[in-house]
Parts: structure tokens; sequence; C-alpha cells
DNA sequence: TTGTAGGCGTTATCAT
DNA sequence: ATGATAACGCCTACAA
């Protein structure tokens, strides 16, 4: 592998102007165009580690999830790393799985300079152990740290879900989720569909385990032996579309028919695949919008000196699907 | 952010020492313990960047895929992420919806001494460009060069999915499928499946394109007009399950039923997340296997001097999902 | 405009 | 077992 040093004496001059030279600044015209030769000649490339030992940018970010094997996360993923390219910053991934552990060992990872900024999808306490100086954006939970927070407007999907379960007929309407330990901002969906039941005094029931005191499943199967028991119209409003797939794949052992018998909404709306037809009815959040979001506050705050942290909120939608029938009204 | 210097002034040792402890050398228990409470009370990280400047090693490697956005490839992303785990190694992903450039941006990286490593499912010509001393595993597609090559039994795959749809009681077979213009494994799908229905004389018909010539969509919808014209049992086997959704789509907006209409294998079987039940019957790569191979095979091949490339192949199993009739043989 | 030299934080060699 | 010191490849004052 050929250094600068090489370059250089190749093209008759100092390692000085080789360095002047890659990083754009000015040289004569005729130098330059010896040093480019010798570049192509040697098929030079800077070796990023010294770089990044004198300058300490490395142009690489974290990106901290619980699993990229999910739909919504892992169009995070892609989209995220396509915003990133567009700064020429890599992406490492780490799923955590929300194992604690795992995140702090990626936390130390930048602490030692590997990465310029942690984009971090968490729910477990990992606030305390990020260092102030490193830039940091949360999505969906804010860090009690003064970092930048960005999520989609859960409460609003919330109360869409409970409006458009109502428009399309159902008459009793059901909430499934499950919380973890830690608060975080998916509380809100629950919220919002209260609020609105409320408001419109609408019949409504909350399936909602904070923890996991029963599996999912279990939890999942009391939740469809009640509903098995029901003969008005039912319309369920899940936290997760992998909820709603769950409850559609039980529902269906059986018997019980979507829409015809339950309507269900899900929330997240993304798809398995940017080709994936969609046929469940859900909450769609802007993923591609929160990415681009995430990765231009992440650049402000490696770039700029004073940086002030906000709170950003992105506009959620309905998208119809074939698990509720269109609105009535 | 302390430096290894500032650890051995506080342990009142030499910085040789340090290193040394640091790196699992043997040194004096007492001196250990010095050091290790300066580290402590420094809060000292070693820099990753002067230590891959001396050491050539960095602890990463970089994963080529289409897109992180689909299935299959969120689920090897995942498994690869695990088991480079074990060797305390990152993953950068990087997403090359095929594009030639980005590809070759990433092997330019990697030649920078970024990455320790490459593992890459390309359908392009990327083979030249990568450098022979960098460790390269490649899955689904075999490189020109002497790399080690990963793959599914495709034609295994393929044999059974005929078989499949036939104990199913379908008397006419399809295929559906799409090929890039660079040869890869994936052809040997169709190849079984053909081979298959040759030996056992079954009615059967090949949609094949190769290239782009129509979108997908619109050969899709090419296909599906000449299925709603048959009036046999029909079964089809698609080469991925992303065209199979596609498939179940177009004809449920034409409003034929899955299976009774229509019998549909895909090939992939991965699913959406890890708890998403299972839909589509399907035969499944196994993509955790596929992980582990190819992260040990990659890892031998950065650690040992002489390393022979080797081609392996992971079977393949069908699995019954609700697209298909339970074989009635 | 160009060249020189010191230093970034580590590791590794060689004495001690 | 430990300490001193020369690299690793690059950037950046500072000097010329």
């Amino acid at each position: 592998m050929a250094t600068i040093k090489d370059v250089a004496k190749l093209a008759n001059v100092s390692v000085g102007s080789v360095s002047k030279y890659i990083n754009g600044h000015k040289v004569k015209d005729t130098t330059a165009e010896l040093i480019q030769n010798a570049i192509d000649a040697l098929n030079y490339e800077p070796n990023i580690y010294a770089q990044g030992l004198k300058t300490n940018r490395t142009f690489s970010v974290v990106l901290i999830i619980p699993t990229v094997w999910d739909p919504f996360y892992s169009e995070l993923t892609y989209y995220i790393e396509k915003y990133l390219e567009e700064y020429d910053t890599k992406l490492i991934i780490c799923n955590t799985k929300n194992d604690l552990d795992k995140e702090l060992k990626f936390i130390t990872m930048a602490r030692q300079n590997k990465v310029d900024g942690i984009i971090a999808i968490t729910y477990s306490n990992v606030d305390e152990h990020v260092p102030d100086e490193l830039p940091v954006i949360s999505i969906d939970r804010s860090f009690s740290k003064h970092s930048t927070f960005i999520t989609s407007d859960n409460y609003k999907g919330g109360e869409i879900a409970a409006q458009k379960l109502q428009d399309a007929g159902s008459s009793e309407l059901f909430y499934f989720g499950q919380g973890s330990k830690i608060e975080n901002e998916t509380i809100n969906r629950l919220k919002g569909f209260q609020d609105y039941c409320e408001q419109y005094s609408l019949n409504y029931k909350v399936y909602y385990q904070k923890g996991r005191r029963h599996s999912t499943a279990d939890y999942l199967s009391e939740f469809a032996d009640d509903l098995q028991e029901m003969d008005q119209s039912i319309g369920v409003f899940t936290d997760t579309d992998t909820h709603a797939w769950m409850l559609i794949d039980e529902l269906s052992n059986r018997g019980l028919k979507v829409p015809e018998d339950i309507q269900i909404i899900g929330f997240d709306g993304s798809k398995s695949s940017q080709q994936t037809p969609t046929f469940l009815s859900s909450i769609r959040q802007n993923v591609n919008a929160i990415a681009k979001e995430s990765v231009q506050q992440l650049m402000l705050q490696i770039e700029e000196d004073h940086f002030v942290p906000k709170k950003i909120i992105i506009p959620v939608e309905f998208i119809q699907g074939k698990t509720t029938f269109p609105s009535n009204v």
C-alpha cells in the first residue's frame, strides 16, 4: 500500500504539498498535475486511520436499534445509510435486542473515537453513560441528556386510528399493546386512542401490559379469547404492525375473518421491502423523514460548536389496507 | 480524553508496560494493579485509530447488499452482526441498490484500511476491483477471484418446490422469475424446477425474464392474465418471496383466491421479523447458517496466512404456509 | 508556493 | 519484568 511519502517521492515534491493537494488546498497547477499522476500511478489511497488519529473525525456513525430484522427498523436503517452517504459517512449497526450491556459496549466504542456520533432507538436506561461531548440523536425516546429527540406524532396516530375504526363501522373498539419498563413515546399511541374514544363517547377497552408479565403470545391469546365472545362489530388498534400480524394469525387459527369479523389497524405502516404491497391498514410513520431529520440534526451537532437540542415531531398518516373497510362517512 | 501516557504517568510505570497490560501480556501483579487503578481513575479507553495505525486491524467488516430494507437481507444482516460480535468486530453496511459505483466506493474504503474484510451479495461485476489481499466472502454468486463462496442449495430448492406443488395437487406448474444481467446462483432455482418437471413429465411453463425488458409489475400482470384463463389446478413457484407477495396481491385484485384457485410457493422463507408468523409457503434458506458460515470463513481468511477458498452449500427446506394445501401423498 | 519537522496514541523492539 | 524509543501515515505550523 502506497503512502503519502511514496507519492511525494515519485512526484518529486514534499509530503506537505501532497497533503495540501489531497485536502483541497492551493498548490501550483503544475505540481498538482505531478501529484495526481503519482497518485494514479501508485493507486494511492489515504489511510483513514492515520487521518483519524490527527483529525479526530472518523466519518462513521453508529445506529443503535433493537434489531434490524424488523420492517420498521430495516427501513429506517436503509434511509439513514442513504442520507449518511451524502456526508460520506459510514453506518455501523448495533442490534441490541434491548441488551443494556451491548448498548454500553457501543457507546464505549464511540468514546474511543471510533465514531463521530450516535443515532439511537433504545428502551433501556442508556442515558447516563453517554458522555456529554458525544453527538447523539435519540428516536422515540427522550434522553435525559440534552440531545435532540425525534419522534412520530404518536398521539395523533392514536386519535386517527380510533377515528378510522369508528368511520369504518366498528362499534366496539380495542387497544392492544405492550410497554417496556422504561417510559417511552409509544405510550402516546394509547393516550391518543383513549382521548379520542372518551371525547366521542365510544365503547372501548384497553389491553395493555407494561413489562412482560405474560408472554406476548399468551397475552394475545387471552385477548383473542375475549374477542371471540363478542358479537358486536369489533375494531382493534394495535401498538405495532407486528402485533397486528400476530393477532391476525391468531384469529385466523380460530376461524375469525379480517376484516369481516374484526377490523384491525396497526401502527408503523412500514413495509417489509420497498415493493411489498400494502395489506395491513395502519398508521404510517414517515420513516424516510425521520431518517433524513436524524442525519441532518446529527451532522449539525457534529459540525457546530454550540448546538441547541431540539424536539422534532414528524406527522403520521393513515394508510388504507385490506384489514379495515373503507370509511363509510 | 486520557491517553496511554497519562495512565503510565499516574501509575508510575512506562507506557510500554501499560500497553502490555492492555494487550494481555504478562506484567507483575502489583504493577497490574497500579495500572488498572490508573485506568479506572482516568476512565481511559485506548484510541482505536492509533491502534489501527499500528496494527492494521480495524475490527470492522463491511457488508455489501442490494438493500437492507428487505426481509431476507435484514435477517442476514442481523445474524452477521450477531456472529461478528463474537469476534468483537463491527459491521458497516452498504446498500448498493446494485449500483456499481457505490460498491466500488466501499471497496475503496476497504483498501484504505478501514475494514478488515468484505461480505458481499452483489449482482454486478465488482470482482476485478477487489484487491487480492482483501479477504472477501461472496454470497450467492461466485467471484472470479479466489474468494470463498457461500450459497443455498438453490437447485434442490427448485426441485422441492416442484415436488411440493405436485404433491399438493397442482396439475399445471409455473415458474415465475427474473434474472439479473450477471449470471448468479439463483438461476439454479429454475433449473431444479425444470429438471424435476421433466423427470416426472409434469406440465409446466416458465416465465423468466433476464434483465429488465419489462417492469416487474408489467411482466407479472401479463403472467396473471395467462393464469386467469386457465381452469386446471395451478401451482406457481416464484424465484423470491417478494415476487410471490406481488403475485398474491395481483391475483387478489383480480378476485382469484390463494390457495383455492392457485397455489403458490416462494423462495427465501425469511420472515419480516423474528416473530412474524408464516403465511407464505416457501423454500426457506437457512439464513442463520449462511451468516454464521460467512463470518467464520471470513475470520479464517483474515487470520490465516494461506487460505484456501472454498465453495460452501447450505441446505434448504420447505416450509408449509397457507398458500399451498398440505400434501395429499 | 513549498518544504521541514513535530506530534497524534499505540505497539513493538531492544536494552536494561 | 520493565523502560526507552522508533516507527505507523498523516496533518499542520512554521520556515524558507
